[in-house]
DNA sequence: AAAAACTATATTGCACACAATTTAATTGCG
DNA sequence: CGCAATTAAATTGTGTGCAATATAGTTTTT
């Protein structure tokens, strides 16, 4: 019935490869800073809002516990945050930024610049292109109906 | 001089983002075929065009030899791929898909349409995001200047 | 107040990604 | 021919992702 579906037309396949490559384009600019690229994307959020749970982090980066875990222990080993449990509630893990994850922020600065004027992208169609990409996540993060549910 | 990036305006983030939202979104598809999301996308090329070598399929799939030599071998431990040495040249190895690899094609013919059936997604619109993220990639993946280049 | 239910993180196990190195086969050159 | 250079996979090591489970702390219920 349906045709066998082709590679090059899949938009999943579209998106997985964009990121990759996305990411092996941040990846040199990051080594400077001593980052991976999910790192990266904790410290901003980290830059934005200081002292975040993990299970804060997590919401906003979609990520899990299995994730985060390591990686932020892998952040602190390098002097970049601290990891306290919460006074009020010892379950929770506040996040801090050291003085050195401080520091970075302004190294990081330059990045988003250095990486546009490597590729040639217009910024209006960046924008537009990232917009319509939130809308699909949005689209495709609704509730996965059960098979058969009736409520 | 630069403000510090913000998460939500990233473009790379919402690309990160969404290819995970995709690939959460095809997974208990993919389950019912006991697939990974990367060996369906192996598959999806292997059902195209039998008997490419692990650097074809690397090349189409933008992936190198230490991810497809494990996932590869996966595969033929599933019983949906062989792996032999080519003849000709010992050095290269062709990637065959048995039988029961073949079959599965059907089941995975499905599959796209399922996919867009939960997500109230507009084709149209999915065809052109795709086509602007081919674009993207495209553009990423040139060959990055070397620091202080001068041809 | 003690048990049960709930919550936040951590741990474990498996499967990618990818850099760097190794191994084996082939090609090219003197 | 003989050997250096090249090529194709495989291997090794690190760092995610994510499901499933475990642990510990908190709240609710009886």
């Amino acid at each position: 019935m349906n045709p066998t579906p082709r590679l090059d037309e899949q938009l999943c396949f579209a998106l997985y490869a964009a990121s990759r490559a996305m990411t092996a384009r941040y990846r040199p600019l990051l080594d400077a800073l001593g980052l991976t690229y999910p790192q990266y994307l904790a410290m901003l959020v980290l830059w934005e809002r200081d002292g975040l749970s993990v299970g804060d982090l997590g919401e906003r980066l979609q990520l899990d516990s299995g994730t985060l875990t390591p990686l932020l222990k892998r952040l602190e080993a390098a002097g970049l945050v601290l990891r306290t449990r919460r006074p009020s509630d010892e379950r929770s893990v506040d996040i801090r930024l050291t003085a050195e994850g401080q520091a970075l922020r302004t190294q990081a600065a330059a990045i988003p610049e250095r990486l546009l004027c490597h590729t040639d992208l217009i910024p209006e169609e960046l924008f537009r292109l990232r917009d319509e990409l939130k809308a699909l996540t949005a689209r495709l993060t609704v509730s996965i109906p059960t098979q058969g549910e009736t409520p």
